[in-house]
DNA sequence: TAATTTTGAGTTATCGATAACACTCATTTT
DNA sequence: AAAATGAGTGTTATCGATAACTCAAAATTA
């Protein structure tokens, strides 16, 4: 490995010599730079990010931890963010929870042990309250993504899933739905909770009553446990329509009705937060709130940026982005039986 | 920031002893290792992962370089290689240089600015040679993902492109489509060349001739070109179907087609290389050619694992792998008109 | 011309960890 | 009882870079 030791033998100047060419900084003479940049080139010398890193207290390093690089909604969000750090000069260091605690509490590990300057940290659950206390304990800078921790003060990108759930299950109820099950992600995660707030509050400003038999809480990331569903529609007044709080959810469910022999929307009407990305315009088939995934990372590296580079430390930021209802086929209005 | 100094000072012992604790190496008594574990605890002590690698020498870190991470072919990929990455105790840095040459370029070096202990390489195309000679010069262990490289020699994971672009178009050829148009990625980039040798191979085992009217270059990222989609169907003898050579440039077509009011597979049949993952499976749609993209990150992953743990300097390995024909919806038997 | 400033470097200490070696004691061997 | 062994720990040098300081020679000023 070539390292500024030998780019400074090979040129007759010192190691310091080397590192000022490097960094554009002190005096250095035209001639020795020249001499030093040439040697630098053939031997294709790259400076050791870590020995840099350790001196300077500071690695230009951001993580985005995520909790599925599966689902469209985070990998678009990811695009956000390395455009954003990118732009300010800042290399990101992707993470993938897979929805798993464990997993995030290695990666939290992780990014403690690299340095990095800041993360991006969007949490598994309430539960994610502890490694994001740890990255507190150790000062790094962080902005929460999608879902709020309670328990946690720091800047924040949010959806506005209370209202999305109401618009989309308003829409369901304007289509003449009344038996609307919601099949919901953990009740540890905030967005779950507050979708399900939406999906009261839509029956209740329509004079509807919720019916608690309608609603299983399962996990966002997959459709397994099919039970959940087969309760539903053995129900002796089975739901018409279905809100699957996420796009995987979703998902799971029409997979699961179509091995049943069930139409959507033909036998039953379904909706479901997230929009599917590039995959999901080949046939733009499920009636969703669509959620600015792009913005959720380019806003929170923003926002993570300047609190890194800020010399003002602000108040908490919280930013709730507006979702979009999109209604397209996967919905109808209910036929009388 | 706690270090080992802060520790050890601490628990009243050396710095050494405090890493003999962490690491489980050399001989200390009970006492001492607990003594020092509680300090640590109390402490919150993480260890400066920077600091380790530049006297170890190693970083047990490997780097996954794909080149669209919005597309579920890639992200399935890299569920693989976290996977096995992480089995072997390795961290994964992603990288995503969006069919982006000069971006591809930056990771490569930020790469061998990291140290990484190897790469995992979906190169964008040719012209990544010189990419992929910079690591060859940093002795940096990869393996070449899906796109093969033509100058490198090197273990590569990639898909039977021509074999699978036979099978498509040999589907097509059964329904009875005899003018079928190809929407090509980048004639850069290996995977093209080889779909449209498959293409022509079908054709001519069938007794058809090749029309290159009918075939067209473009960018395996994004459709936005729709001059040449205009093109051809304003051919004096239109197509009847499409082969688009993988789901990007499918995407954009059919998007294309629909805003032209024409429909899948009314008016045109429509095949393409890769599925869609999660997002797909609402409602299969597209006839596709399916790969493992699973597999193709975890069996690279490990054979890149070989290649740096392994004592023996094997032959560079070639795997490649089959696709699946899924006949689906979006391909009919030709009309007759 | 002497004094001062500027230019263009070099030296040394440091970041946080570990390898290699050294050095006590206590215990075992001869 | 002297010598050899081994357990437990400390010292020093090192990884590759940069900050802070130093310093000689050249250029400028008085």
């Amino acid at each position: 490995m070539i390292t500024i030791y030998d780019i400074a033998e090979k040129a007759g100047v010192s190691a310091m010599t080397v590192s000022r060419v490097i960094n554009n900084t002190g005096r250095i003479s035209e001639a020795t730079r020249k001499r030093v940049r040439k040697v630098m080139e053939d031997l294709h010398y790259i400076p050791n990010s870590m020995a840099r890193s350790l001196v300077l207290q500071k690695t230009n390093i951001l993580s985005l931890l995520i909790t599925d690089i599966t689902n469209p909604f985070y990998t678009t969000l990811a695009r956000g963010a390395e455009d954003a750090a990118m732009r300010s000069g800042y290399r990101l260091l992707f993470a993938n929870s897979d929805e798993d605690y464990a997993k995030e509490k290695g990666y939290v590990d992780m990014i403690l042990s690299a340095r990095v300057d800041g993360v991006l940290f969007a949490p598994t659950g309430d539960h994610s309250l502890e490694n994001l206390e740890q990255l507190q304990k150790h000062q790094i800078p962080f902005v929460v993504l999608d879902r709020e921790i309670p328990g946690i003060e720091a800047d924040m990108v949010l959806g506005d899933s209370k209202e999305g759930a109401r618009k989309l299950v308003d829409h369901l109820i304007g289509l003449g739905h009344r038996r609307i099950a919601m099949i919901n992600g953990s009740q540890d995660v905030s967005t779950a909770r507050l979708r399900y707030t939406g999906y009261r509050e839509a029956h209740l400003l329509n004079g509807l009553s919720v019916e608690d038999s309608l609603v299983v809480h399962l996990n966002y990331r997959d459709f397994q446990d099919e039970s959940a569903l087969d309760a539903l529609l053995h129900h002796e007044d089975p739901p018409t329509a279905i809100f699957a709080a996420n796009n995987m959810l979703a998902v799971g469910v029409i997979q699961s009705l179509r091995q049943r022999g069930l139409q959507v929307p033909g036998d039953l009407s379904i909706v479901c937060f997230d929009d599917f990305g590039m995959a999901g315009a080949i046939n733009p088939f499920l009636t969703v709130a669509s959620q600015p995934a792009y913005q959720f990372g380019s806003l929170g590296m923003q926002l993570l940026i300047e609190r890194i580079e800020g010399e003002v430390i602000h108040e908490n930021r919280k930013m709730i982005l507006p979702s979009e209802l999109l209604i397209r086929t996967s919905t109808q209005a209910l036929k009388r039986r």
